[in-house]
DNA sequence: AAATTAAGTCAATATAGCTGACATAAATTC
DNA sequence: GAATTTATGTCAGCTATATTGACTTAATTT
């Protein structure tokens, strides 16, 4: 016996104001990042690429040497959703790996020069584009931004991101008391 | 013939400092929004939906009312993707369909009492974390935050954020000149 | 009456993720 | 030195979300 639906009528009223919900920074959120992985999406699809692979062509340009564990960890997928992904940038040369010089088991990935000219074309219509919002929206002061977004981020995963090449200038708000 | 590998020597240096390219707030954008939707994904597996669900949820309850036609222009997706998940939806009681009362051949989308409620128990813990996160960060104006966002979507939609309900008071930044 | 439009449906395909099981080699522990 | 653990890789099968293309039905517009 299929489960009967309680009540069908349709509510007509669109969602009240209310000060528990946050429908403008939830909707902001969701078309800006629409927007902001459609300039990427573009270019990989050319290369028969998607979002996948950019992610980790990003990191591994961003942190060279990097062991496969270490990207799972970052990424936070498994290791084989990685493998299809991974094995396609190795074998049209855009990644390759070293085996670990302390622990032989390790794999370090290390971008080539191919790939380091791809994470860059990918991230030059994103960092143009948010170049641009910046200098539109009249941002004076990026840290709070940068501080938003970070403060969105769960606690636990937020040192993962100051260990970035670059980003341990923006402290915890906390850091600043 | 397969295409020969230019150069597969190992590049070890890690992405300079450029100021071309944006990768600090390229990485808080990708951990942001990814955090950002893990709170409703776990709510939404115990019903067995996914994120498209959650979107189609999320605007029927913003715009009662809305066409399909109208649907697939805010999400950008086509019929055929949208066709599974509204009727999963429809077929579970949380969303209701009218026939259109000017032209019958449309179908106006609204959701029942079980799809209101879901909707804001889906909305809740994001909105928590935006509160969270403006607290933590010290955001003094919240407008900012939300004025680089709206300059992120590509200018020919940000017409269409304006018409959702509430949320035509965060004016563009040349109409403040 | 003919053409267009809104919605729905069928079939096939692609991408990106998942779980579970198992293999290999290297390092660590007993 | 043997046993266990760890890092990586791989096989098979599954799911969710999206795609394109073709076609139907009903209602509206021309």
């Amino acid at each position: 016996m299929t489960k009967p639906i309680a009540d069908r009528k349709p509510i007509r009223e669109t969602l009240a104001r209310d000060d528990r919900f946050d429908f403008t920074l939830i909707e902001l959120l969701f078309f800006a990042y629409r927007d902001f992985t459609s300039d990427p999406d573009d270019i990989l699809s050319g290369y028969g690429f998607g979002r996948a692979h950019h992610r980790v062509l990003h990191f591994v340009n961003r942190m060279p040497g990097l062991t496969v564990a270490e990207l799972l960890d970052v990424l936070k997928i498994t290791k084989q959703s990685l493998a299809r992904v991974l094995k396609q940038l190795i074998d049209t040369g855009h990644v390759t790996q070293l085996q670990g010089p302390r622990d032989r088991r390790q794999r370090e990935l290390y971008p080539t020069e191919r790939g380091r000219a791809l994470a860059l074309a990918l991230a030059a219509p994103q960092s143009r584009r948010i170049r641009a919002a910046l200098e539109e929206a009249g941002i004076g002061d990026r840290s709070a931004i940068e501080r938003f977004l970070k403060a969105m981020v769960n606690p636990e995963l937020r040192a993962q991101i100051d260990n970035l090449p670059g980003n341990d200038n923006v402290p915890d708000r906390e850091d600043l008391d």
